[in-house]
DNA sequence: AACTATTTATAAGA
DNA sequence: TTCTTATAAATAGTT
């Protein structure tokens, strides 16, 4: 969805790739909302970046999510 | 993104609701694994039906993801 | 379960 | 990097 199309692969720029994460990832939490709101769905997304940061949403509390991330072993 | 524009609020006809839940819930799943690829990030989803059937995605063993559901309570 | 008109997300550009 | 915009992609309503 945009000027051009894309392949779906790994992006080696890093600043290119640390914009489309931005972009993405905003996208990606805000489908997860208006998928629990308009279904009347629980939803639960978590998001790592490559340097570590969590993003996260849960659309109630009666999901509990408990992430264990392990780095490099 | 339709016929029409849509107001973000719970689909009241069941049939409607359950409809949009599956293409969306498929939408969703895709964007994460297209984030998770993309932008080298670790991203887990999980989405409840209202009936309490579970559908969800983890882009990496590295993410250890432990759901508790309560319902009613 | 397909289709397609339209809205929305977003890749590239400014 | 924040905003713009052309275009790809998702999907609401339809068949």
């Amino acid at each position: 969805m945009g000027r051009g199309k894309i392949v779906i692969r790994r992006i080696d720029n890093s600043t290119s790739r640390q914009v489309t994460f931005s972009k993405r990832r905003n996208g990606l939490l805000k489908k997860a909302k208006e998928l629990a709101i308009l279904c009347d769905a629980e939803v639960g997304v978590m998001i790592f970046s490559s340097t570590g940061k969590l993003y996260d949403f849960s659309s109630t509390s009666k999901i509990s999510i408990n992430v264990l991330h392990v780095k490099n072993n």
